[in-house]
DNA sequence: TTTATATTTTAGTCATCACTAAAATATAAT
DNA sequence: ATTATATTTTAGTGATGACTAAAATATAAA
């Protein structure tokens, strides 16, 4: 069986995953709103829902999927991270780990007894 | 060009990230850790560099590579999550990923002892 | 039942890609 | 210069996988 990370690394999943990351969608629907055919989604979430990273609710004849992100690990950042600069190619996706880390470190040192532990 | 994501879910290439994450090594030291040529090798190191994941460094007739992991964005945290709990395969990544952000969720709440995520 | 709607599944095509073997390139040693 | 060592590159092969079109399945409406 495929793996989360090898999933994931489709441009075409990533797209559908997003698009029922918080939201349930119909199968249909997910397809009417990507370039490809009703089949070619059908297959791409069947190997999700086989992976356990999305789930399916049976509504009369609509199948309605949704994310688990709870299922990715630390790909929920990945995912995530490409999402918010909005490229998907994630270009600059190391400058923003490296500006997360540097929060997460500010954070954690002003909470924690307000010493400093350098970063450079 | 191959993004880091879609470089990174590949096996054969993971294995060789692993053998070279921290230590430099020489293509043909890789090489003959893998059960591959040395072809498939260099043309794996070669797509790698291409895409600024690793550097290389040559002297005499060697070429020595490292990987650059701040190169890596977010997906540092899943490669060595993967190395960490050996198996590659991320079987329950999930909850290892649950229990970093339960982890956290505490770290921010109560005043941290100073250990920050991440490693020493 | 018949017809329409929603989805899955199957068969086949095409492109991508990891790999091997062999040829080519480059540096070092004799 | 020749030989050995280290690596890259090229050409070709086989497997995988995303996609389409069409057939199959299932539920709802007429």
């Amino acid at each position: 069986m495929a793996t989360p990370l090898s999933l994931v690394a489709e441009p075409r999943r990533r797209e559908i995953l997003q698009l029922i990351w918080r939201q349930e969608r119909a199968a249909g629907e997910i397809a009417s709103l990507l370039p490809v055919t009703f089949g070619a989604v059908s297959q791409h979430l069947r190997l999700l829902r086989e992976a356990g990273l999305v789930s399916m609710r049976r509504d009369g004849q609509r199948h309605f999927y949704v994310a688990r992100p709870e299922q990715f690990g630390p790909l929920v950042h990945v995912l995530e991270a490409m999402w918010v600069t909005g490229l998907d190619e994630l270009k600059s996706l190391a400058e923003a780990e490296e500006r997360a880390s540097a929060r997460a470190g500010r954070a954690t040192v002003r909470r924690s007894s307000g010493r400093k532990k350098g970063h450079p």
